[in-house]
RNA sequence: GGUUCCGUAGCUCAGCUGGAUAGAGCAACGCCCUUCUAAGGCGUGGGUCCUGCGUUCGAAUCGCAGCGGAAUCACCA
């Protein structure tokens, strides 16, 4: 049980007996105390005032004996105004200690058969260009809100709707058909997705000329600048033949289809060589030209019981004014099914294959209009877990001079950024790796992906979900300072201590000496590793892995202090000796366990 | 215009279920490698927590208003 709560009922206890009233919980405010001052855990004593009817130094003093005495975690206490400091004793720390050590997953809950299902989407990419920052900022989050939903003990399914139809993959087939010379990844060495990607930049390129050159006509024929652009647009030889493309495809046209289903197989081949150097992996993948009909019965069952409305052309909308939004369209005039129809298709054919509890959507906030609406309709629609389902929103990655945008090719390509991130790593290491002398070049190349891997991981992670970020290209990601390889680096620090002092005979007991006279930043470090339990689950119900690597920086950063002001190995105090590796090796478990959370690797030594 | 989100040091970000003198990293400057891995530690300088009002013993944190920025409001996905 954590301290703080049996500290709690003791002030519940206390107050009751000094002051004769019952005090709900949450009027027990106890934090942890500030540097600044003396002690482990400060109660807030203003709360009581009103019971007490004394002044909040008395009070705070009145509370603070009566704890001492009760409690036998006190061990003693100072007051500074209406703030009541409490030093919890050394031998209630290193029973904490010894708890977190008999635990090696301290902090995760255990997956049971009851555990509720929580569904996971994420990544859901196009497949008509390469993954770029965006998306590993999708993936990332997506990758660690699993493990973190995980631990807090729920059975996970990580899926991936894969938007592999659509106007998008026929531009890009159309190009390839056009001016590709039968280009294959084989042929030209590049994998597949940048391939495909090539080819829908370059129907982008030949599309705008022909804009270009049509509303020129259009104006000399005496339209306006905006009309001609519009009808240029719309009448460009390319666009419409690539909507004539669509339409084969929707018709099952045998060559369209196999064509569309070579590229598309490219493109994955591309996708899972990403997925693969980011960690990431997916339990289930839904592809939209599976499911892009599913949906349109819900929507006509919704038109029956009256949520849904046909108009006069014959489409369907949703009326959603009285919830405070638009209307909402749902079947076009033709009957054709757009975004929204496809979402609520995706969700009766998952909730069919899967007993979900709760369905989480990893998608950018720039739909989080989108996700209000799916909810309420879903609800409507009575998918129990409609109307609280998750919109996981996060912020876009802007550059320095404004957003990504692929057709101006300002695009952060994450194939190319990870590699660069490897290779920085590896020329960094380069002038520190020979102070470990016995390793092998591929043990090298290793160190130095997990590295690259963990400084890209933690940038974009240790950042608040919510907010948009900022990437700067010219000043790649750091490895000094608040970083994954600083904590990878004290990990593997910690690592080598412990293999020293394996190697000199010293082992840590299974069970934790409790006589040991341990000091104020032992205690402070304990109480840290103790906190990760709650971060782990604030994570989990604020869905948010940055606390997690903020969690694991603070720690971090504590440890390095401790370890630059005690030699471990020269102690010549046994007892203290061992104690010392213990609680290291605490530290190193639980950076471990953090960084696993955040899909971060660590590395033995680097 | 409606809705939603954001605004903290020169830069990138923490802190936000109200609590003590608002924290890190980067950048600048100065110390510390014969000492378990210096990707490290210590120190100095740097703040109108966008503004105003309100609630409160107490506000960066909560409420309202304003300013600034972003997203969205498609028979695109």
């Amino acid at each position: 049980m954590k301290i703080e709560d049996i500290l709690s009922q003791s002030v519940i206890d206390g107050v009751k007996t000094l002051y004769g009233q019952e005090v709900p919980a949450n009027m027990v405010q106890i934090s942890k105390t500030k540097k600044e001052f003396e002690g482990h855990l400060t109660l807030v004593v203003f709360p009581f005032l009103k019971m007490s009817k004394k002044k909040p130094e008395d009070t705070a003093q009145e509370i603070g004996e009566y704890l001492k005495q009760n409690s036998n975690l006190v061990a003693s206490f100072n007051v500074v105004k209406g703030f009541l400091n409490i030093v919890i004793s050394s031998e209630s720390w290193i029973e904490l200690l010894d708890e977190i050590h008999q635990n090696p997953k301290y902090g995760f809950v255990p997956v049971t058969e009851n555990s509720p299902l929580v569904m996971i989407e994420y990544s859901s990419p196009n497949t008509n260009k390469p993954l770029h920052l965006g998306h590993v900022r999708n993936n990332l989050l997506g990758w660690a809100i699993a493990q973190i939903m995980e631990a807090n003990g729920n059975k996970v399914v990580k899926t991936n709707i894969v938007n592999d139809r659509g106007i998008h993959i026929c531009k890009s087939m159309l190009a390839w058909l056009k001016y590709g010379n039968g280009e294959t990844p084989e042929t030209s060495g590049k994998k597949g997705d940048h391939l495909i990607g090539d080819y829908y930049v370059a129907f982008d390129k030949h599309y705008k000329a022909e804009c270009k050159e049509l509303q020129a006509k259009f104006v000399a024929e005496g339209m306006s600048e905006d009309e001609a652009k519009t009808k240029a647009e719309q009448e460009a030889p390319l666009i419409k033949e690539a909507h004539d493309m669509l339409v084969k495809w929707e018709n099952n046209d045998p060559e369209v289809r196999a064509l569309w289903e070579k590229m598309n197989n490219w493109v994955y081949a591309g996708f899972d060589e990403t997925y693969k150097a980011l960690g990431v992996s997916f339990d289930k993948i839904y592809y939209e030209s599976n499911t892009y009909l599913e949906g349109k019965d819900k929507v006509m069952e919704g038109l029956e019981k009256g949520f849904f409305y046909r108009r006069d052309d014959n489409s369907v909308w949703a009326d959603l004014t009285k919830e405070g939004l638009d209307e909402k369209l749902l079947l076009r005039s033709d009957g054709t099914s757009v975004y929204m129809t496809q979402d609520i298709g995706t969700a009766k054919l998952r909730f069919q294959d899967f007993p979900i509890n709760k369905m989480i959507y990893v998608v950018g906030n720039e739909q989080n209009y989108h996700f209000q609406v799916l909810s309420i309709l879903l609800d409507k629609l009575g998918f129990e877990w409609g109307k609280d389902l998750v919109h996981f929103s996060y912020g876009m990655v802007e550059l320095p001079n404004g957003k990504m945008k692929s057709r101006e090719g300002t695009v952060v390509d994450a194939d190319d950024l990870i590699s660069e991130m490897i290779r920085n790593a590896k020329e960094t290491s380069e002038d520190k790796i020979n102070k470990i002398q016995d390793i092998t070049s591929e043990e090298a190349n290793e160190i130095a992906r997990v590295v690259g891997l963990g400084a890209l991981k933690y940038f974009i992670l240790k950042v608040d979900a919510r907010k948009n970020m900022l990437f700067n290209p010219a000043e790649s990601i750091d490895f000094n300072g608040n970083t994954g390889p600083f904590i990878q680096y004290t990990y593997a620090r910690i690592r080598s201590v412990l293999r020293k002092a394996a190697a000199e005979g010293l082992n840590i007991p299974e069970h934790l000496d409790k006589s040991v006279e341990i000091n104020e930043k032992e205690m402070n470090l304990i109480q840290h590793i103790s906190d990760f339990a709650a971060t782990v689950k604030q994570a989990g119900s604020d869905y948010n892995p940055s606390c997690i690597a903020n969690y694991c920086y603070d720690l971090v950063k504590e440890y390095n202090q401790f370890y630059h002001d005690y030699s471990i190995l020269r102690e010549e105090d046994e007892k203290k000796k061992i104690f010392r590796l213990a609680l290291s090796a605490e530290v190193s478990k639980i950076i471990r366990l953090g960084m696993s959370l955040l899909g971060i690797e660590v590395p033995e030594r680097m």
